[in-house]
DNA sequence: GCAGCTTTAGACATCGTTTTCTAAATGTTG
DNA sequence: CAACATTTAGAAAACGATGTCTAAAGCTGC
């Protein structure tokens, strides 16, 4: 039942445990060949296992890193996960999911158990839950963390003063705005994300700077209040049918992809065809975006790419170098089938 | 940046680090009211934050468990992974997540992390990659870990011999295509899996079943071949198109919900009209599902519930309890909208 | 008032590593 | 060959908890 230690490793190669733990670790400390080689062979018969915990109490490192997500569920956060892990893996750490499903208890809790294993790193993936009495107590913590050693990245708006890598929300909103003028749409709406969700309002504020500069009055019946669910998309469209014709918007700018995927299944129990009568798109360019039929246009980040990244930024800072306090992934819109021109004439 | 330690606490407070120890840990064993009042106090002014590491040492418990699952961004496994990630924290336990992008090396090279870690259990969320050079492989690996205390159970047919909870997937194919027959198919296609995976035989197993019970002959031509993935569904419908008519089929069963959405994009593809032309069903019942349009009829799997059920049959190892080798989770079918009755009329 | 319990606290060994410090063996130089 | 570096190996002290074993009080009861 009980596992070998170094102890029996030494004994069996007739060496002290400083030398049998040398070699084991890979420690940058003079071996011979031979012992070496003794050690090796000692180890493997025994099918020695190095006590990663014993380890980790002695080098202060767990090689432990941790992944804060909504829920692991959405794509959005699997997307981001995966990436984490793919670079925690070849890195040599292990990744630790913790759901917070929005409650800030939850996340505390967390927050406490993770400082008890000495997780050499956090990630919050998603944004802050904007209750100023709750992310004081927050802040706190996370402080104490960072003190004692442990590396904190942000991959969102966040309230957190942490080092964070960012998709550019805004200017991918903007983007895709302006494409939107730029295939005649003048009545654009927009679907809102919750309304204490940071990224949901950069994305927002993207939109409304587009039309500004395009010179477009805000139309407040055009902002249609979801909340990044499918059930928030199909609902936040019902309301158009109400609407006069001419006011009704020619496109529909969704604040992410699964709120777009609802909005088409809503403008389908409508009656309305897309792209024909009205274009759809969102953000995000989840993998289902473009099997969809119609097919999604769609703001694409490589979210993976952004998981990965956030790892990269742990690492460094756990090796003491300097790190930017914020980097910025590039976005890029992506054109499909639901989403076409609009001219006064059709 | 040094955390501090128990010893700090048991200064403070004026008491032995073993009475410090024990008001902190909980321990079963009497200290008096106010000298336990005087440690909370230490505790709570210094902050403190017991070692895991150090504590896990020392009780041979990390309170670590691992979930593998082929790819977390797979809804079917990111629902089991919710599910785990739950009461693992309820229960007090952290989870790992360790994706194995069905590489045998990668899986093996995550057991023996695991093992330096001394997890204290291991949950195979996906089914075994059906190598057997390396499944004897993995079979030694989980021998040790077993021996080693650290309790297994799979979530699928596995050739591994550990306690094991899985979904009814014989008997929900088997309903599945018995509900075909009533609805008045007799030509019911259907989509297969990886050939190497356990479970998408087995629901093929199910499928097989129903039309011989009914005396129907198995038509190879009906046959199709799918991975499991959303272009292979796409790619699975291609050919049908070929076939003569009166041989086409009336229904397409697909092994799993993501190649349903990828059989209903293709169908749509082909110009098919579902239900109308053919009807579609799936297995799974992910979230998306009913929100396709058309909804998609599929046989549902609590996936959450089956993650749940693994950590409590985790548990129960752990306490040293007898534990039933294999615990059947019903499935049931569900209908919606891709499906419909056929006469030879219509 | 004393033998014998029960309750509560402390000293110390222990878990399995890494790492510092010391020392032996070997190699180099004049 | 003496004197001194350079390699390589071992002894022992951590790291931060838990738990056993021992002992000091505080209570019984006769």
């Amino acid at each position: 039942m009980n596992a070998v230690s170094i102890l029996e490793v030494a004994k069996k190669a007739g060496v002290s445990i400083a030398t049998a733990s040398r070699v084991i670790s890979k420690a940058n400390y003079p071996v011979s060949a031979s012992t070496r080689q003794k050690v090796m062979e000692a180890a493997a018969t025994l099918n020695y296992a190095p006590n990663a915990l014993a380890r980790g109490m002695k080098t202060r490192r767990s090689n432990l890193i941790a992944v804060l997500v909504n829920d692991n569920t959405d794509p959005y956060f699997a997307e981001i996960m995966s990436g984490v892990e793919e670079v925690a893996n070849e890195q040599g750490y292990l990744t630790i999911i913790c759901n917070t499903n929005r409650e800030p208890t939850k996340e505390l809790h967390y927050l406490q158990t993770l400082r008890d294993y000495r997780a050499d790193g956090l990630i919050f993936a998603g944004s802050g839950f904007g209750l100023p009495t709750y992310s004081q107590r927050l802040e706190e913590v996370i402080q104490v963390l960072r003190e004692q050693g442990t590396a904190v990245v942000t991959l969102s708006q966040h309230s957190l003063q942490v080092p964070s890598v960012q998709a550019d929300n805004f200017g991918g909103a903007l983007q895709m705005t302006k494409r939107l003028l730029e295939l005649g749409h003048r009545l654009i709406a927009f679907v809102t994300g919750p309304a204490n969700l940071a990224v949901a309002n950069v994305r927002l504020q993207g939109y409304m700077m587009a039309l500004t500069e395009a010179g477009i009055m805000i139309s407040p019946q055009l902002l249609l209040t979801g909340d990044f669910t499918l059930k928030g998309g199909e609902q936040a469209v019902q309301g158009l049918n109400y609407l006069p014709s001419p006011e009704r918007p020619t496109a529909i700018f969704a604040g992410n992809d699964e709120t777009a995927l609802g909005v088409l299944s809503g403008l389908r129990r409508l009656g309305w065809q897309v792209p024909a009568d009205v274009s759809v798109c969102g953000f995000g360019d989840i993998p289902l975006a473009q099997v969809m039929v119609p097919s999604l246009t769609t703001v694409h980040i490589d979210l993976r790419d952004l998981g990965r990244k956030g790892v990269f930024k742990l690492l460094s800072q756990l090796g003491h170098e300097e790190v930017a306090n914020l980097e910025v992934m590039p976005t890029t819109v992506i054109e499909r089938e639901s989403t076409t021109t609009f001219s006064i004439a059709s």
